[in-house]
This record gives structure tokens, C-alpha cells and sequence, in this order.
DNA sequence: ATTCATAATTATGAATTCAAAATTGAATAT
DNA sequence: ATATTCAATTTTGAATTCATAATTATGAAT
């Protein structure tokens, strides 16, 4: 067989990635090997390649000799991993208010409207995938591959900590007027502005997502 | 036999990167994983593990049933990476200037002195390494080990391309200044001060090395 | 019953083997 | 001479096998 269009390896990460933010592997647990490769029907090999991988993107930490296990991420942590989130996101709305064009603009605009409606519909699982649509269109449109790739594993590693502070009472309706001014900021062309409420929004969103113990 | 203390495949990844950092294996080249194992005596196994580790530090790209190339990195990128770099390291300037203890001020300060030492002697090979140490020291300081790790990956990449803006002529003392001014303002802990300092003495150093043809 | 020593089992680390795709090169046709 | 087809070779992708460290289980001694 094999004639994938691409390797094993990354097909066994990203199963294994969902199953990390499933939580049907919590963070501290082990990563067995044979178990996997049964319930995926797949080797060791590739399997092996794939915890390097995800090892690499932070998701599980190695243990010499004992294998790997999903990473554990303490509030200390959280902090940290925001403070960097916060301040490339900050530069990349920055830079987006410099330099896109109008028709990016719109499309940024395009997703905001979808976003609006998410939360008057009170939908907080669609305004979640939106929010994130979103942000992510922003580090696209900022033209930084490499800083968005940093956003999007550091990302990643936040959502090992299932505190989405979405969830708080009163936080998505905060969130979008947050929005909505960042979007005025970013049509008005006004980068220094939108890069501080850029960077308030996310340090908003961590004060949120931290407080209380979820 | 195999008492090692750490898995192979770490070892083979040291291996292969200093290779690429000696342009032993230059941006572009094929790694021909065969040629590799018969050199260092091992099998492909950790090899190919230690191949996926390079590649997600972005130091080797992987292309489907061809392997992996060293990563070419032009331009556009090397803005990009800057663009990350000064950000973050001026951050972590700024949390130096706020929160090191003065015993963490004085480690920084002798580093620096040993700075100014290489720079009088000449010493260039010196005060790149030194100035690699000064550069880390604060972000170890600055405690964010999150950010500390995505600088050091991103300035890996940047080795790739070999344009060390200290051989130009003048510039290490230019960068010298630049450092003195660093220093001063985390000693006076003026925090916004080191901030923008450490951010234009980066970008000072990209023009630097992407001027001319190096 | 608890603790310690040791044997059995299990899991990981690494080498080897097998399968299939990509590249190379030779032979043929134009 | 150049281009094209197809076999031979090389190289990557993945499974299997082997070696050894770590864990668990067993049993004796206190």
C-alpha cells in the first residue's frame, strides 16, 4: 500500500496531538507505545518519529530510558508562555495596521461580523473557533511565517491547560468589544494603537483564563 | 554496551548540527541519511529520529520519500527572524531591568567587562562568543525560559546563513557602544530604556550583516 | 504483615530487514 | 546527437527483530 501523500509519521502526531487536547491523554500521563501502535495498528517506528515531534513542539516531554509523557504546564508556565504569545501578537496587529491591503482588511472584517454573531447567538463553541480564526488571520496577514509559527506552537502548549476563559461569565462579551476595538484600530490604520490593545486583550484573556481555579 | 546517559539520537542530532554550522553540510544539500550512519557507525533508526528533531528547530526541511535538505533560509526570512528576535530579546531587557537581583546585575556586568576586554585585544572570535553569552545571560535572567528557548531556536536559524555582522569593520565597536548603553540602563533599571536600546542594537546588527553581499 | 532480594515480565532503545518510490543509466528510436 | 522508454540501482519509509534497562511479581526472611 503507501501511497500516502504524506508520511506516517505526522498522520500518527496529529492523532495523537487531538488526543492530548481531548484529554483522553491527560497531562503527567504516559505515552505507551504498544498500546498505540495496536489501537492505530501501526509500528513502532513511525510512532517513535512521531513522539519526537511532538516532543519538540513541547506537547510531551522524554524521559530517558522511561519514554515520553504529556507535558505538564504550571501557572508559572502559563505566564511565561503568555507574555511571549502577547507581545508577537501585539507586533503582528502592529504590522497589520501598516500593511495590509484593504481587501485583507475586509476579509479580517469578514471574520469579525461571523465572530459578532457567534456571540449574540450565544455560541461560545463557534465564537471559540472564530477567536482563533481570527487571530490567526492576523499573524497571515502580518507576513511573518516564522512569528506565526512561534504563536501557533506556544499556542498549542496553552491549550494543554484546558482553561479557556471564554467560558467565564461575562468574558465573550468583554472579548469582543475588545475586538471590535482592535478592528477599528486596524482599519484606522492606527498600529501603535492597535498593538497595545492587541497586548491587553491577550494578557486580558490570561487574567481571565488563570483566575479562579477552572 | 550502550550506559549512555542520554538517548542516541541527541547525540547523532549535536552531530549533524555542528555540520551545518561549519557548512560541512550546506543550506540545500541532501542529507543522505546512508552515508551519514556509515560515518557515525550507527544505524538509520536514531538517525531518522534525530533527523525530525533538526527539522522541527527548522534547521533541515523534510520533503516526502526525498528526505531532508538543510534548510535555506534567504532574506525575507532573515527580516522575519529579526523581526522575533528583537522583539523578544528587548522584552526580556525589559524584565531584566525590572526584576534581576544585583548579584544577577554583577554576573551580567563581568560578562560585559570580559566584552570590552575581547573588543581591546581584538579579539573577534573573543566577543562573538562572549556576546553570545552576554545575550543569553539576560534572558536567563529575564526567567522566562518559554521565550529564552524561542530565541535560541530562531538564532540557530539564523547561523544557517552565515553573515556575522561582527566581521564587519567597524561594528564590533559599534556594537560595543550599543552594549555599554545596554548595560547602563539595566543598572539604572530603566526598563522601557534597555528595551528600546537592546531592540535597535539587534536591528543595528541585521542591517549590518544583510548589508552588501557578505 | 512488611521488607528485601531476586526472578519474570514489560517497555524502551537501536539494529536489521523488507517494501516501495525515486533516481540513474543504458538501450533504442527518431 | 537528442530524446524517450524501461530496467537496474539507490534511497527513503515502515515493519520486524534483537538487546537491555526498568518495572512488576514472587518468595523468603524478619
Amino acid at each position: 500500500m503507501s501511497l500516502a501523500s504524506r508520511p506516517l509519521y505526522l498522520d500518527i502526531a496529529d492523532v495523537i496531538r487531538e488526543k492530548i487536547f481531548q484529554h483522553q491523554l491527560k497531562p503527567g500521563a504516559w505515552i505507551n507505545e504498544k498500546e498505540i501502535t495496536q489501537e492505530l495498528e501501526i509500528s513502532r517506528t513511525p510512532l517513535r518519529e512521531a513522539i519526537k515531534v511532538l516532543a519538540a513542539e513541547g506537547l510531551v516531554t522524554m524521559k530517558i530510558r522511561r519514554g515520553a509523557y504529556v507535558t505538564e504546564v504550571d501557572n508559572q508556565d502559563l505566564g511565561n508562555i503568555f507574555e511571549v504569545i502577547s507581545i508577537l501578537e501585539a507586533q503582528a496587529a502592529f504590522d497589520v495596521a501598516t500593511n495590509a491591503t484593504e481587501n485583507e482588511l475586509e476579509q479580517l472584517d469578514k471574520v469579525h461580523t461571523r465572530l459578532e454573531k457567534a456571540a449574540a447567538d450565544r455560541d461560545i463553541d463557534g465564537f471559540f473557533e472564530l477567536n482563533q480564526e481570527f487571530h490567526d488571520l492576523i499573524q497571515q496577514i502580518s507576513g511573518n511565517p516564522w512569528m506565526r509559527k512561534v504563536i501557533q506552537d506556544l499556542r498549542q502548549v496553552l491549550k494543554l491547560q484546558r482553561k479557556n476563559s471564554l467560558r467565564k461569565i461575562g468574558r465573550v462579551e468583554q472579548s469582543l468589544l475588545e475586538h471590535r476595538k482592535i478592528m477599528s484600530a486596524l482599519i484606522d490604520r492606527k498600529p501603535e494603537q492597535a498593538k497595545l490593545l492587541m497586548n491587553s486583550h491577550l494578557l486580558q484573556g490570561q487574567r481571565a483564563a488563570t483566575k479562579g481555579k477552572d
